[in-house]
DNA sequence: TTGAAAGCGCTAACAC
DNA sequence: GTGTTAGCGCTTTCAA
């Protein structure tokens, strides 16, 4: 390849890497050399002799669900452009439930950053992350000590029962999650408590069969709506932890022969693609654009990119047809 | 390292690999030394030493959909447990549009095979994907002179109408896509083609007004299903080309007031993680399988692993509450 | 069964 | 602005 191009080695090396102090026109007959013989530089190579690699590992639960797979989606392009890549690490097994992280698979390809989504992770694999002591970032999950990118949890549901008070709502159901397998746990608890919290703050009635665990499964909340709605003294709204809970308390709806809006209101969070269809109301949040900030501030962490990480979209109400006054 | 354990590089890198020819106290001796100081080898350095690595690039036109990311995680539990790894080229791009294969993303890397899921590529990227003659498995999708996993698509569609057919409907319809982005064009095609055979073959009627194109998407599935549905001479079933489509129709079921399956019978194919709470009826299909067995195709063809690659799982039609004999 | 030495394809430091 | 040199951390002969 340099003697294709009639210059050194060292030489081929800077201009491919568009550092400063190559001549334009030795630039360009390197180039084009390069071109021709299909020449890219080896990954490993480059690696070996900077003692660094320009690989992130990004670590999720599983990577078959909207919410996980956007966010890698988010990081692994962002850190394409900045001329890294992502080294999936999923902890999905087929049994659905999540492995545990491995010292080999996080060692042995040398990242440089770690992104960490949607996770509870324990102490013997927080460790392992910080071993190399390269910088950390998550999304949707709390890691102490280090940046994470996530939405308001508590603002996000309290502006669901909010809605649904302003449109006069006074019995407000929720269909939440106490834990999903892998997710983490603080997710469902946080927008829990902001429902109770607002309920109190707001003077609206309560119950506690109002409250059902949907485990943000959309068979699971459909039969904890069914259990709630199917009682005589029913909420009129029902405030699902995510879209996919709504889809559930959905069906419920429909096989208990309420109708939505007039009988029962719905709503959840997330914007999930399917909502639009199910005309559901709902509270946006963007998990690409979560996926993308994430690696943003990874990259400030490595010194790659200036200025400030763009600020979180704000969360955003999305009102649709699934929910009106109460008849 | 090596001081470490009293032995030379070239002995820790034997035992480590587990090749023969070590001392099996020698060898527990750098096993327990590389535990102490948590050594890991590089993956760039082997890779560079040997001229190979270890990565499989896996080409999806996005991770963002359970087919596409139950493939990926079928895959990507495949290579890890065989030591390999994905690469992830993840072709979406924030628009929605696919962006094309790189040269630069797929030769930097080194990967010693692809895995290419659901795809079209055009001629330029099958060339790149070729040039390295690292061996190359499709899913879901076909490439000339490549092995392919997926199911017969045929044989699916065929599944679904004499079901239906068996129920006693005649007049059944089906909502189809022509195209989606990024997406195999021949998977929606191949499963119309079908409809129509099995419709022709078993004399049922037919009629132009029942197709409608969905583009696998549920509010353009839904859409056509209004039409196709609204209309004076409905079909008493619609065969939807996937469940996300059947969810589709479910909906415009739902807003015409037709009930299902009394008013319509309404079946897809996937079976769906949403299928079962929807009571639909489907042909299960299993992407997850299918990128095991595309990886495992890919090892063999690596020279890695022994036997064959276990047979693919029989479709399976799942009957569920979503279709029943016509009123 | 183990060690010594060469080299994989790049980058970095230094000279020119 | 460009070339020379050494060396990154492994694997692989080849000898011992």
């Amino acid at each position: 390849m340099a003697r294709a191009a009639g210059v050194s080695e060292a030489t081929v090396s800077r201009a491919l890497r568009r550092l400063p102090h190559v001549a334009p026109a030795t630039a360009q007959r390197i180039e084009a050399a390069a071109a021709a013989l299909g020449f890219t530089p080896s990954d490993s190579a480059a690696a070996l002799a900077t003692g660094r690699t320009r690989l992130v590992s990004v670590v999720v639960p599983s990577v078959v669900s909207w919410f996980y797979g956007s966010v890698l989606e988010g990081v692994d392009a962002t850190l394409r452009a900045a001329g890294f890549s992502a080294a999936l690490i999923d902890l999905a097994q087929a049994d659905g439930v999540r492995r545990r992280l491995t010292a080999r698979e996080l060692r042995s390809a040398r990242p440089i950053g770690h992104v960490v989504v949607g996770f509870e992770l324990d102490a013997a694999e927080q460790a392992l992350l910080r071993e190399a002591s390269a910088p950390i970032v998550t999304v949707g999950a709390r890691i102490e000590g280090v940046p994470g990118i996530g939405i308001p949890e508590e603002r996000a549901a309290e502006m669901v029962v909010e809605h649904l008070a302003a449109l006069g709502h006074r019995r407000i159901g929720h269909v939440g999650a106490d834990r999903e397998e892998g997710m983490n746990p603080a997710v469902g608890a946080a927008r829990r408590a902001a429902w109770a919290a607002a309920v109190a703050r707001l003077g609206l009635e309560s119950r506690p069969e109002w409250f059902g665990s949907g485990a943000f499964r959309i068979e699971a909340s459909r039969d904890a709506a069914l259990a709630m709605l199917g009682a005589a003294d029913r909420p009129t709204a029902v405030f699902a932890a995510s879209d996919i809970s709504a889809f559930g308390v959905l069906l419920a709806a429909q096989a208990l022969g309420l109708r939505v809006p007039e009988d029962v209101s719905v709503a959840g969070i997330d914007d999930h693609p399917f909502a639009a269809a199910h005309d559901l109301t709902t509270v946006r949040q963007s998990p690409r654009e979560q996926g993308e900030r994430a690696a943003l501030v990874l990259l400030r962490g490595l010194g790659v990119g200036r200025g400030a990480v763009p600020a979180a979209t704000p969360l955003e109400l999305v009102q649709r047809a699934s929910t009106a006054p109460p008849a």
